[in-house]
DNA sequence: CTGAGGTCGAACCGATCGGTACGATCCGCG
DNA sequence: CGCGGATCGTACCGATCGGTTCGACCTCAG
């Protein structure tokens, strides 16, 4: 039984069904953790409408880590910017978007650091390095506007910060994992930053 | 033909050569990358061997990375022994060690993290738990020789710092990652240690 | 020498999985 | 109305994998 009913043939938003659940399925159980038969169950759609949005697997996987990164970005940049002009101010907001991210239920650290970690793929781990790199940026303008010695060393050293801390927090059951980390941020930049 | 004619039976060591070979080929291509069967013609063994010393690939894992933490523990630890009495040196001493592996060819991570992403069973959470747990110890025993003001504090700074820079230095092609945390950790000390 | 146990090689099993194929059905556009 | 394309359900395929079994053979302790 074909398009059951009432629904509306729209590819693009069979593909977004598709995206939404196979990004949370896949994140909760991992990527060979489920079936591409059980995940097209789950959509409520056929394997044949899957094969075709996405070809294989694999480029099922490269799409939702895709747009998870990008969401993600868009994310932890909004909250940069609701936090006004002070750098200190923009630095210790991420470190509370992160709390809020840490303390949800069904958090299990990166996506695309556990991505990486399973498919030895060399997709996936560009677009986990690409990941990275946004962070970088973001981190390393934060640095920048506080007027940091080496904003570079600064920014990598924030890096380094937040993946530790979300993987701290994904694997050590220990809560305020993202204050340490926040508090760490903080004194690193007030190590680095001439005045206030 | 059982037993080639010349070799010794001896359990022991046919454990330690399943546990040696898996070891290094479970973590460069992943838990999931290589199969028991490959795995025992790699180490020169049949499958009813290994399955009788570790009764389930699962088994094999455990073993493998139960193995693989308490030789890592007692590597960073010795490195600390050997870095003399200074704290501050003794810190620094972590981060020299985190570097070198980073510089190995076949440096993927933190096997227990990428375990821990690939397998989402108990036991190897449980282990992986466990590793962090004794990373912990020895770097806040390192801020309570420091004389840090909250030594149970800094010491998770510092765990979030090396995790942090494995992860970095795992997935983004970044040179000098261990020498950034190196800094940052010093610094950490430094702003929570009253004098030097 | 003998028996118990470690080991081999190879065959085998059941399950799962990624991916394909097909006929049937229903939507949307002209 | 009619056609093209999207979708469904299901069956199917080939491959892989974890794990078991079996007969043969070898080593070693007593």
């Amino acid at each position: 039984m074909p398009v059951p009913k009432g629904s509306t043939i729209d590819p693009e938003r069979t593909r977004a069904a598709i995206l939404q659940v196979a990004t949370s399925v896949l994140y909760e159980r991992g990527l060979d953790g489920v079936g591409v038969a059980e995940l097209c169950a789950l959509v409520g759609v056929s394997k044949e409408t899957l094969y075709r949005h996405f070809g294989t697997k694999d480029g099922l996987v490269e799409a939702v880590l895709q747009e998870r990164g990008e969401r993600v970005t868009t994310w932890l940049t909004r909250a940069v910017a609701a936090a006004g002009n002070d750098p200190r101010d923009q630095l210790a907001a991420v470190f509370d978007a992160l709390r809020q991210w840490y303390d949800d239920p069904v958090f299990r650290g990166c996506a695309m650091l556990n991505a990486a970690a399973q498919h030895h793929v060399e997709a996936v781990r560009t677009i986990t390095a690409r990941h990275l790199d946004r962070y970088l940026e973001l981190l390393t303008a934060i640095a920048e506007r506080a007027g940091a010695a080496d904003p570079h060393l600064l920014g990598r050293q924030l890096l380094i910060l937040v993946e530790g801390a979300t993987v701290v927090a994904a694997h050590h059951d220990t809560v305020g994992t993202a204050e340490h980390a926040r508090q760490a941020a903080l004194a690193l930049l007030s190590a680095s930053a001439p005045s206030s």
